[in-house]
DNA sequence: CTAACTTAGTATATCGTTTTACCAGCTGTA
DNA sequence: TACAGCTGGTAAAACGATATACTAAGTTAG
């Protein structure tokens, strides 16, 4: 296996390793069918499979995209992760894994060592507010897609997104706690480190103030940067989030979480406080995680089309790497769509 | 970036490119230290990185191993791959993921996939039952680890396997369960297909057995195969089990999950048909994810020590990839245990 | 009939390493 | 002095593909 080479193919096919490479690289149109038709029988008998790393020295690329999320243990980046794979594999190409605990450090780390490896393209499953630790790196002509990020003043260079109107979901959660008569409207953030994060709480703010509400800074809970490697931390955040909030003076009557976790977090919090919910209080996520279906009482939230973003995003890097002209960079922004579940209910 | 070569720091350095390379792959005590810190100095001044691609066909190996898990979106799976991923960095590698959904045919596309690229370690997430499909490959020199392979009357070789005692864990939970007074004990098993499930219905027939009860197949729910690519199959397939279990004649007062997704399943579908947990029904899974401790009520399981088997598999295969006499297979059981929390309690 | 063009291929340099075999100086010893 | 034995290096052949530049033979046009 694999230690048959184009020289073998060549000899068996009785032509010369050019031609099994030209046949290989689809300058086919250069030779008759039947030298074809041989060459092909050639490599069929001796099931010959190019050598990838022959290739990639030749070409200076591999059949390898990059993928760095959070943490692939965060059942939502998960997912992406398992629909970004299979997007990959079926265009040929191989996923190569990092976590990177949303540091840019880690983030350099790892798309550096994926270009070592030949890596031209990555996707990103999170984008930091800032990008300069990639600079350098997409200069050198590595493709970047990222989930959500808008290209924001200061950046020195822009890349492809793909992702939700994150401003528009906290909107759409906003409006419907308001229309179950909330006025006092927590929000869960945790650290505002990641472009979406800031694009949620704008949502949530917005919404407040065009329906004459004033900010309460105090209902913004960001909490600290969770540790690293700590899977279950966007869970225990949620809780400490619900804790504070709730021991506020004036607590809120209903808690929107940055994203699902978070959520499924703060109710577990709120019930640490006696608390149930949704009579005592409302909580509602965003992500539609598939815990959302089971908890309990099921979760409110937004659902965003992670199936769709992820292969969008393969697509994409792949694009990029398959046709080497420069194109402006893409913004896809894919509906999101609330989902009322159980958690959320009129004040008491 | 990477695009100096080890002619560049060859020149620099005033030394021939083979000193640079010894330097490299260990050999520095052939050189004086005075020419050993001026390559280091060149290698530092050129931010020199060794191309993957080169190395990798000359030696033929690379730095990658693969990781191929039913699917990357169930939470278990999510955090070995997280801390296997962290603990192949640690060593230099990087990891290649794939999604088999279990079956077969997609795991043996992978591996050769994976064998093409120069890989020539993976981790296998699961264990099917037969193990054919890779034999070619590991004749080939392909070095395999499993999480939880016995070897199995039938393999035509063996592998390494880290994992905990699935019959253990399956035994603490009866117990625990029969200890509470419960007397017909539902099981969740899903399809059979893997060993690690067959040993945990096997633990927990075995453990009823010998406190004298029999074993009613009808209390065995093994449902269908997933449909592939569904994230939230282990949840919905839960629930399935808990509805035909609690519809029998005589339905079970506690129910036993082949892991704690199912379980968190089975804990909706009990809610479904308007019972409550642990008041009318007692569950348990297995694995401890993380969603255990903020499910309705917090679920009762054994926890697998998956951090340490993520690791100890990396090294694992690591080791092996780094030198080359063939070694005894091993097979390491680490201890698990049982974690109860509310959702057990004595029968009504 | 010859120049120009096609067609169907081939020879070979190249990508960036690793590694084996070799070698030039120097030291020490008989 | 002469030779063996170290020390500290170096030359060059792989590894397995790609792609550019070339060629020989056949076809066409004028």
């Amino acid at each position: 296996m694999a230690k048959t080479t184009i020289a073998d193919v060549a000899r068996r096919a009785h032509v010369s390793v050019s031609s099994v490479s030209n046949l290989l690289n689809g300058r086919s149109q250069r030779m008759r069918s039947t030298t074809r038709k041989r060459i092909q029988d050639a490599i069929e008998e001796l099931d010959y499979t190019p050598s990838f790393a022959a290739r990639h020295l030749k070409t200076g690329h591999s059949p390898f995209i990059g993928l760095i999320v959070p943490s692939i243990a965060d059942p939502f980046f998960g997912s992406f992760g398992r629909f970004a794979e299979e997007a990959a594999s079926e265009r040929g190409y191989q996923v190569l894994l990092g976590n990177s605990d949303r540091t840019a450090e880690r983030e350099k780390a790892y798309a550096e060592m994926l270009w070592g490896s030949g890596v031209r393209g990555i996707i990103f499953g999170s984008s930091l507010v800032k990008f300069d630790h990639l600079e350098n790196l997409y200069k050198e002509g590595m493709h970047f897609v990222s989930f959500y990020r808008s290209t924001h003043s200061g950046d020195q260079f822009s890349t492809d997104s793909i992702g939700v109107d994150n401003i528009q979901a906290t909107r759409l959660l906003t409006k419907h706690l308001l229309a179950l008569g909330h006025r006092r409207i927590g929000f869960i953030s945790g650290p505002t480190d990641m472009i979406c994060r800031l694009d949620r709480v704008e949502g949530y703010a917005k919404t407040l103030k065009e329906s004459g509400i004033d900010i309460d800074q105090q209902l913004i809970w960001e909490g600290a940067h969770p540790s690293p490697g700590k899977a279950a931390a966007y869970l225990e955040l949620g809780r400490q989030g619900a804790h504070y909030l709730l021991s506020l003076p004036e607590p809120p009557t209903a808690i929107i979480a940055i994203n699902d976790m978070h959520a499924l977090g703060a109710c577990a919090g709120a019930r640490d406080l006696g608390l149930s919910v949704p009579e005592n209080l409302s909580v509602a996520g965003i992500d539609d995680i598939m815990f959302t279906r089971v908890s309990v009482p099921p979760l409110t939230t937004v659902k965003q089309p992670i199936q769709d973003i992820a292969r969008l995003s393969v697509e994409r890097v792949i694009d990029r790497l398959e046709n080497d002209e420069p194109q402006e960079s893409i913004r896809i922004l894919l509906p999101s769509s609330l989902v009322v579940r159980e958690s959320t209910a009129p004040p008491a």
